[in-house]
DNA sequence: ACATTAATTGTGT
DNA sequence: ACACAATTAATGT
């Protein structure tokens, strides 16, 4: 684990901490689409993103869900600390999109660390910060995109994340992801396939 | 190989 | 949004 951590975070942290986390922390290897959090459960610790990459979902009282956004290798999920302090209980659904690897924290140590590393300090201010810039976009989004413009972004995010042209994916999944529903997206993506920017298959989009 | 069923996608209203 | 048709994949016999 020390070997994960040096090669992710070793400019970012100190010798000390990093043998303090591979200390108390434990790595996790999770299958893709793996549920790792689901709203409503105890927080038990805090990720450090190692490889892969990770779902967030946000879900409303009447299960329809929304995907906030993905949080990638060197990235942690600091949504989860802002929130943990209060009430321990989880907000936010977390689903692996590909195979991943990460690092848990117990929250104990967490608040240890602020005091004693300075880095420690730093890196979640600025993982913070981003987070927070990812959601201020996601936002925007919801609020000024129209649904063609926000697939678009999904789509172009999906690729991006997987790493290649092919996404397997149904039409039925984007609809709950985007919340929005089957047939719309269906026609949406239709429209896009016309306009030469994708090719449609059974269980798959290709990305042109 | 064939029939049946379920899941996914396409289209009209 | 709803209903239904068409297509494809999965399963059993």
């Amino acid at each position: 684990m020390i070997l994960e951590l040096k090669q992710l975070f070793g400019n970012i942290f100190e010798e000390a901490l990093i043998h303090e986390i591979a200390m108390v922390s434990t790595l996790r290897e999770v299958p893709e689409d793996y549920m790792l959090i689901d709203i409503g459960e105890p927080i038990k610790g805090i990720p450090l993103m190692i490889g892969g990459a990770i779902k967030i979902y946000r879900e409303n009282p009447n299960g329809d869900e929304l995907l906030l956004h993905y949080i990638e290798e060197g990235d942690s999920c600091t949504l989860t600390y802002a929130w943990e302090m209060n009430a321990s209980k989880s907000k936010i659904r977390a689903i692996s999109e590909l195979p991943s690897k990460l690092i848990m924290i117990p929250l104990k140590q967490m608040e240890l660390w602020e005091e004693k590393f300075p880095s420690w300090r730093n890196f979640l201010f600025r993982s913070y910060q981003t987070r927070m810039d990812e959601l201020i976009e996601t936002l925007d989004s919801l609020a000024f995109d129209g649904l063609e413009k926000r697939l678009i972004n999904y789509l172009a995010e999906k690729r991006r994340v997987n790493g290649k042209n092919e996404l397997q994916i149904t039409h039925q999944n984007i609809a709950l992801e985007l919340h929005s529903s089957r047939v719309v997206i269906s026609r949406l993506l239709k429209k896009l396939e016309h306009l030469g920017k994708i090719k449609l298959k059974r269980n798959e989009i290709l990305m042109v």
